[in-house]
DNA sequence: GGAAGTACTTGACCTATGGTAAGAAATGCA
DNA sequence: TGCATTTCTTACCATAGGTCAAGTACTTCC
């Protein structure tokens, strides 16, 4: 699995084999089970995990101790709390483990290391940043003004290729609404005869 | 109001004075009047604006041909598409101003000259993406969970100094609620005695 | 293989927010 | 100064989505 990541980086950041390898005892490897929890809202999250096989989720819990999600990650996604990456600030997320999954994690000394190696490397975090905001730009703009019904069909679409891995009750929690609701506009979509 | 700009970059990217100076025919002013649109949906936004005096506001507009208020940028902030100035995409926001202004924008090459002059605007740059990132997360989890009123209470706690500029149904629409409901909860909040 | 938990659906009811329309207040303009 | 326009509020009804409770699959795990 660690050469999965070895040749992730080296496919899409620009470092070199060499490189790479002056980074390695940076990288670690994970084996963890579904439900556990890699970060806890407050800690400091200095670490990023890059998912091999599996998926986990980032989320909070509010006052009322309802969870919402903020992102899912599956293989070969990166998923952190950026604010508190970026920031050394007490994390604002949880991150678990939604179905078994391997991980490498890298901890922020690994980023500072590859940038000062290499500006491209520099080039390809500052494009995932970039990449990262556009997707939350969209994400709001759905949260602003779309129905529960055209949430769901946009999240399916988007995320076509995991969507049947994720219980119901996380999209809903996703998208905003409550699982029942997530339930009825199904139900009106299948009479209304939609196929995925 | 290009000294006020230039005081902006040297404070706070570390460019040095010369180094400013080699980038200053790459920035433009300009002065707009309250209703002029600077940017329109599926143009390519190839400039960034700095706002020196005044209030603009980025936004979509959806099938139903209603706002969607991304964001407000008034004194000392940016405002572009960063989707298309980053990706030279068709933008998705209008901008445009809803107070009298005096703007700054720069060309796409200002930031690529900029980053090549000196690493440490690199970094500048950086850093304003992550914090970029780290309100967008934080709307994207008042849009997921929070009611009306507490949406509202945080938005004037959090723009506390230019809330008195934005017209309620601004607010409103950056809020994703109707003008309608910002009016009730802002009865309730009168009768509940409460003082901003 | 059966108990216990988890996930999903359904129905009845409720509430916050939306829609519409109209009036009041504020602002701009001539 | 006063008319026109925009902004904000109010009142009324409509509705999407939330809440609660129960029922029915599915999993998981001893």
């Amino acid at each position: 699995m660690l050469e999965q990541f070895k040749k992730y980086i080296i496919d899409n950041t620009g470092l070199s084999e060499n490189e790479y390898s002056e980074l390695e005892h940076l990288v670690y490897l994970l084996e963890v089970k579904k439900g556990t929890v890699l970060l806890k809202e407050n800690q400091i999250c200095n670490r990023a995990f890059f998912v091999c096989k599996g998926m986990l989720r980032s989320y909070t819990i509010d006052e009322m101790g309802k969870n919402h999600i903020i992102q899912f990650a599956s293989e070969n996604w990166w998923i952190a709390d950026r604010s508190s990456f970026y920031f050394d600030e007490p994390a604002e997320l949880f991150i678990d483990v939604i179905e078994d999954a391997v991980v490498v994690y890298i901890h922020k000394d690994f980023i500072k290391a590859a940038e000062k190696l290499s500006g491209k490397f520099a080039r390809f975090n500052t494009l995932a940043l970039q990449k990262n905001i556009r997707q939350m730009q969209k994400r709001i703009n759905y949260l602003l003004a779309a129905s529960a019904e055209k949430k769901y069909l946009d999240f399916i679409e988007t995320y076509r290729e995991i969507t049947c891995r994720i219980p119901l009750q996380m999209i809903a929690s996703y998208l905003g609404i409550t699982p029942e609701s997530l339930s009825r506009v199904r139900k009106e979509l299948a009479r209304k005869n939609f196929k995925p």
